[in-house]
DNA sequence: CACCCCCCCTTGATCGATCCAACTGCGTGA
DNA sequence: TCACGCAGTTGGATCGATCAAGGGGGGGTG
């Protein structure tokens, strides 16, 4: 990234410079700054420096519209922002759109962010791709029946996704997502380490790929230690008097010496529990939740959460997004990275 | 807000249709649908109509590029997105920028986001503004000293600050905040009601001109209630350990009852203590948090918290930024706005 | 010496919208 | 009849960058 020089006694100008006054003032032509700007291979080198000078002097920078006019793009990446659900403890975006900003800085992109229309999910990605606005699209909500990341297909609108494609075994688009099922497993062995051999499960509904992803983590390294499954899972809403309820239900009737969640949020249900029944996290039952929120954090005695790799996602994600966008061919459809086990006092 | 329609049949063609295409399309000049779009005053209803069906048909969004040049503008706001920092509560960045979004949407806009780089906090601004990426800047962090406010009057950026200018008396910017004097009143206020009359205080250190104002909403309030202050309060860093220790210290010095915090990062550190000293929030004593973050909602019994009304600083800022923009007058160089209290069961 | 080529740079056209000034047709009043 | 105003429409110029093609000078080659 250029840095550029800010002096407390420079003031920008009323209009500001073009490309034609710095050729003006560098005694070039136009088309020299431009390349000077874009392609500095071409000029000699005492051209460049010139130039340059002229362009430090005059504090001139391209005119975004122009040159989005010109190439028909933008370098704008769009992204639909959906705030946290108030009430549960997954507040993901936040460091995920933090780091999605940071890397398409680096590869000379800025982030757009439009906002959801339930009713109408896929409006704000029209009107962007007809006004061409955005030259590409982060899609965040790959859940089952979500028509963006077909409908953007059809429209041949680059967009990579974060998720994968559960619904759709042909869907030909790339992505990027986590290995949900690899946190649980960590989360589970974590437990069966510490020698818990009664480990229970709270995830979501089954209409959820995500959330039977996670279960199944857990399911495998249970298994694959000869240890029972059956009884000790429960599947719920993703609130927290939910993982209270499911966990109130799950210790009266199986007598597990851990959980393991598919969410923070029903993480906090089942600490709930253990409070009421003046049980201590940690001490006497185990619990892991998902998503290392800030609610994990900052619990009391900490909450061991599976923290999923959201700077590398992003990192992914704009990587492939660059390469879609210069044409380049890309190598993998679908990219599955790992998450990692942020160990804390609730085990 | 236009809702386009978009039949599952359709596609984008490859080249965009533009204005020319749809004034050929319709029989009229390249002005005319201009004007259909713009001001559609200017049109007879029959020829209106004519030209709005051709839009529709052939999809037509004007390019956003190509207006952008020739208005000399990019309907586009500023934001440098800064991430809630690991290990505290503090995440109300999140709900804001949804705020944000919505309103700024309503209002024709859309919000751009750019990443902070501490060793350079003006670049970020600099760069977009040369450029003419965008249209003005919503500025968050107006903590003491940060050089980003005068800079951008100085550069006659148009910007609307979320923070009042504290350090600045002569600051001439425009301002929206939050109350939160008067969010420690309700907190204080509230806990009186319910008997409480050693009430502590737990805030930031003494260089933060925001927890002093917090911390002045608890001073007043006590002492327009006759209630001692001396030796109940502390002022700690803003992490999770220093509020717990500040607890400890506080209930064996003072004896205090309840508690108010500057943030829900100190109040869960509180929240800390009493859970090792086997006191229940709520019954033995009470706990106010500041924030209404995740943490607070979900957190077991719930924590008692102050809510800023970041729905309505985000609508009150576009309003002001869309006010500014349009060479309006504004009224008020600052806007204060009330917060509420989320009461829960830690009070 | 003529020729070609390559390097470096310049010139005119273009992207797609809006701004500007002028032009048309129609009705009105002198 | 004709000037005039008004509403609706028109073609041309413009925003500021990049693309495509063209030009001049120096060096190498036949």
């Amino acid at each position: 990234m250029v840095r550029s020089d800010h002096r407390p006694g420079s003031q920008l100008p009323v209009t500001p410079t073009t490309l034609a006054d710095v050729a003006e003032r560098a005694g070039v032509s136009r088309q020299t700054v431009s390349n000077a700007v874009n392609n500095p291979d071409l000029l000699r080198p005492d051209t460049l420096e010139r130039v340059r000078q002229t362009i430090a002097e005059l504090g001139y920078s391209p005119n975004r519209a122009a040159r989005n006019l010109r190439t028909r793009t933008s370098s704008l990446i769009g992204l639909r922002f959906t705030p946290a659900q108030e009430g549960t403890a997954n507040a993901m975006m936040d460091r995920f759109v933090h780091s999605l900003v940071e890397a398409s800085d680096e590869a000379g992109y800025h982030v757009l962010l439009f906002p959801a229309d339930d009713e109408d999910p896929i409006g704000g990605y029209d009107n962007l791709l007809r006004s061409t606005a955005v030259d590409a699209f982060v899609v965040t909500d790959t859940y089952l029946g979500n028509p963006q990341a077909a409908w953007l297909s059809q429209q041949r609108a680059p967009f990579v996704a974060f998720g994968r494609p559960w619904d759709d075994d042909v869907a030909r688009h790339v992505w990027v997502d986590v290995d949900g099922a690899a946190g649980t497993r960590l989360a589970t062995q974590h437990l069966i380490d510490r020698g818990h051999t009664r480990i229970a499960w709270i995830g979501w509904r089954k209409d959820s790929p995500i959330g039977e992803d996670r279960r199944a983590g857990w399911v495998s390294t249970m298994h694959a230690n000869g240890l029972p499954t059956t009884g000790m899972a429960s599947r719920v809403e993703d609130v927290v008097h939910s993982g209270a309820e499911a966990a109130a239900v799950l210790l009266d009737e199986s007598e597990p010496t851990a959980f393991v969640c598919a969410s923070d949020t029903l993480a906090m249900g089942v600490l709930h529990t253990l409070w009421i029944r003046q049980l201590a996290p940690g001490r006497d039952i185990a619990v892991v939740g998902f998503d290392d929120s800030q609610v994990a954090q900052v619990f009391p005695v900490g909450l061991t959460s599976v923290r999923q790799p959201l700077e590398d996602v992003a990192v992914e994600i704009v990587r492939t997004l660059s390469a879609l966008l210069s044409h380049q061919p890309v190598e993998t459809r679908g990219v599955l990275l790992a998450p990692t086990l942020a160990i804390r006092g609730s085990s």
